[in-house]
DNA sequence: AATTTTAGTTTGTTTTTCAAACTTGTTTGT
DNA sequence: ACAAACAAGTTTGAAAAACAAACTAAAATT
């Protein structure tokens, strides 16, 4: 296969879209403010790139309430979770891991 | 360790650079068009990165001769290595590869 | 001697990233 | 009950990064 960067998907590669796809593959669904606890991003950046990810497929951004505040849920999509088999297939690949 | 989005080298990760390092990690010097054709990169925006790199103090690069034409060899420093090094720790450890 | 090719750099535009400011609604203190 | 602080996001504007086109300079080819 012989992987180059080429074939790194630039959606997922992104650092902070990168921490929520891989927090994403091992919780899933997570919350928002999880999410950005584990990535340590303000809310804002976290917002530009969740749509980022949801206008890719990648992800779904379910809008519920937990009691009465608003919960938004971030589910990893089927479509997402090839993607990032394949981004790490292509990582592994590429840095030899 | 458990590794997160903040231990990961911004510099080494883009897209274009994390293949330069790469090749470099196994080939070492390695020349411009070399580096070009291996990342499909444009002259331009290889030359860019490069110059990233190297204030960075990952790489150096040595402006010689191939017979009379200029040849620019890049180097892995060995900072360049050490931070390859860490930068593939962290992401075996935030994959978990 | 004119044209093409090689090797790279500089420049300007587009895209991406990021955080401050804002919005909307909730809880808490007095 | 009313104001102040808090929580959960979104919008927006500025800064940084990525990219390719245009340029420079010298060598090889015709």
């Amino acid at each position: 296969m012989n992987a180059s960067i080429q074939d790194i998907n630039g959606i997922i590669h992104g650092r902070l879209r990168l921490g929520v796809m891989a927090y994403l593959s091992s919780v899933n669904p997570a919350s928002f403010p999880e999410l950005q606890q584990k990535t340590g991003a303000t809310n804002g950046n976290l917002s530009t790139h969740l749509t980022k990810l949801e206008t890719a497929g990648f992800i779904r951004q379910e809008k519920g309430y937990s009691g009465k505040r608003p919960q938004t849920l971030v589910h990893l999509t089927p479509a997402g979770r090839d993607a990032w088999i394949e981004y790490l297939g292509a990582m592994r690949d590429m840095l030899k891991l």
